[in-house]
RNA sequence: GCCCCCAUCGUCUAGCGGCCCAGGACGGAGCCCUCUCAAGGCUCAAACAGGGGUUCGAGUCCCCUUGGGGGCACCA
């Protein structure tokens, strides 16, 4: 691919929740701006009064913050061609906007949605394609300018040619071919002098001087429209790219609100600050996501700075790809992995701190590594590693009886280990293995039936991190404390 | 209904005419390791949607069919 430093945009609308579909867009435009040493802008695309979701916004910018999506313009932080919100730009798509109107390529339409709505049903009552049916195109420009100049509520369409073809080139997919035959009549300007997408965007990336577009596919449809205003107002286009949508697992179309629900509960979700609370670390979600709509050949374990320096744009898929839960999971697990200690523990302690743990950081840091490769998501810590900070532990009684043995052998066991482990000055893993094996040699017993019951009876939980490594950790009185309890409880079954 | 896009293992993908009786990853199965659970190692099963062309040669190019997806708003 080419490696001029480009400039590319993640232009999101602050109407809903950041899902994973927005992410990948932001993250491929944010590995394209890196790769070529470009930059990467975030643009605010408001136009839509009605849908405004308040919060959205901060949202979008946390999501892309948790994610280390970072990008050099944006509402936020500035830059060259500030103001980076929509609504905050209006004077400029006017000026365009009237520019299209002088040169005879758009024209105000004072057609009622009433009307708008009747045409569209009739048409469709005909079996024809919904579309303008171009009354106001054929008004007299100086009678159309003298309504508008008394005040008449309208619109600005854009003039489609009739005839011909549209061509236009994506990136990903070759050249497309229109009939212009079949194009429509778009609205460019609401009544309520604000811009739809169509003119909002393309005057956007013209004034922010952005050489690569990445965006969804639910934008091909009007992708013809987008290069006839670009062309008629003679701007250079820009490479074009048209990223697939993400469909549910089962690959039958995109996700509904009820099945989104249905793998919140099942601890997945498709949006980003979702993830987050459910213990997924942005490393396992980038690198999920970005091998979705790109492959590598092998090594597909990434980090961020990995995936800039391979990042190729010429060889980005076009097909659309299922959401697979499994792999996310599998790349969390992995990337949680690839933490040192240092950076684990403080991610771990939010997640202790939900479940009403109170944890030293002291023994939290001596728990991490014992349990970090046993994570999947951040939250497994507390079923593996939440009875490290509570006073005591209550062993579910069957589970202190070896498997193929007797509640009274059980006992017996424990008594035996207990004595071992007492004569001990301190219950070090180096120091406490070794004369337990002996027993367990010497009992002619599984290692499995004698560490168990006393995994059990330390940890209270017949699934825990390794027994000597945990019992070092807790500490020699209580290790013996807790031994002597399920011994009493075995003695009583 | 109309327009446009897409099509390799169950899933994500490598492949850009011969290196492919198709490679990797997830998931699945089995074995090894092992104090539980993991992690790790090894092995196995698993795909070029169908049909026509083009070519000495096609997963790779073209066409059709089928299937899937997106869109058809004073939403983005």
């Amino acid at each position: 691919m080419d490696l001029k430093p480009v400039r590319v945009r993640f232009a999101p609308s602050p109407t809903g929740r950041m899902h994973l579909g927005s992410a990948r867009t932001a993250l491929y435009c944010y590995l394209l701006a890196r790769r070529t040493g470009g930059q990467f802008i975030l643009r605010i695309e408001d136009t839509d009064r009605k849908r405004f979701v308040e919060g959205a916004e901060q949202e979008l910018i946390n999501g892309l913050r948790w994610l280390g999506i970072h990008y050099d313009e944006g509402p936020d932080v500035g830059g060259p061609y500030a103001p980076y919100r929509q609504t905050e730009r209006q004077q400029i798509y006017q000026k365009w906007s009237n520019e299209l109107v002088a040169r005879g390529h758009a024209y105000p339409c004072f057609c009622t949605p009433d009307r708008l709505e009747k045409v569209r049903q009739e048409q469709q009552k005909q079996k024809q394609t919904p579309r303008y049916d171009g009354l106001c195109r054929q008004l007299d420009p100086a009678e159309a300018r003298r309504r508008v100049d008394a005040g008449e509520k309208h619109v600005i369409r854009f003039k489609m040619p009739t005839e011909g073809q549209t061509r236009a080139v994506d990136h990903m997919r070759g050249e497309i071919t229109w009939e212009n035959a079949q194009l429509d009549d778009a609205i460019i300007i609401k009544s309520d002098g604000l811009p739809t997408y169509h003119l909002a965007a393309m005057t956007d990336d013209f004034e922010m001087k952005v050489t690569h577009v990445i965006r969804g596919s639910e934008w091909l449809s009007t992708f013809p429209l987008h290069v006839n205003i670009i062309r008629a107002l003679g701007w250079p286009e820009p490479v074009w790219m048209h990223l697939s949508v993400f469909l549910k697992p089962s690959g039958k179309g995109k996700m509904s609100k009820r099945e989104q629900a249905a793998a919140l509960g099942d601890g997945h979700s498709i949006f980003v600050t979702d993830l987050k609370q459910l213990g997924y670390i942005p490393a396992g979600v980038l690198n999920w996501i970005v091998l979705m709509g790109w492959g590598v050949a092998e090594d597909d374990v990434m980090t961020l700075d990995q995936m800039v320096q391979r990042f190729d744009i010429d060889h980005l898929t076009a097909s659309p790809a299922a959401i697979n839960f499994a792999k996310l999971d599998h790349f969390n697990g992995t990337h949680i992995r690839l933490l040192d200690t240092p950076t684990l523990a403080p991610l771990l302690k939010p997640f202790f701190a939900a479940e009403g743990y109170t944890v030293d950081d002291e023994t939290l840091l001596k728990v991490t590594p014992l349990i970090r490769e046993r994570l999947v998501t951040l939250d497994d810590c507390i079923p593996f590693a939440g009875w490290f900070f509570k006073e005591s532990v209550s062993p579910n009684p069957a589970d202190l009886v070896a498997k193929g043995l007797t509640p009274a052998n059980s006992a017996a066991i424990a008594n035996r280990a207990h004595d071992i482990l007492s004569g001990l000055p301190a219950i070090t893993h180096a120091e406490a293995e070794p004369p337990l094996r002996a027993l367990v040699e010497e009992l002619g017993l599984n290692p499995n039936q004698v560490f168990g019951i006393l995994r059990v009876a330390v940890t209270g939980q017949v699934v825990s991190p390794p027994l000597f490594e945990s019992m070092e950790i807790v500490g020699r009185e209580k290790v013996l404390a807790r031994i002597r309890a399920a011994i009493r409880l075995l003695e009583t079954m």
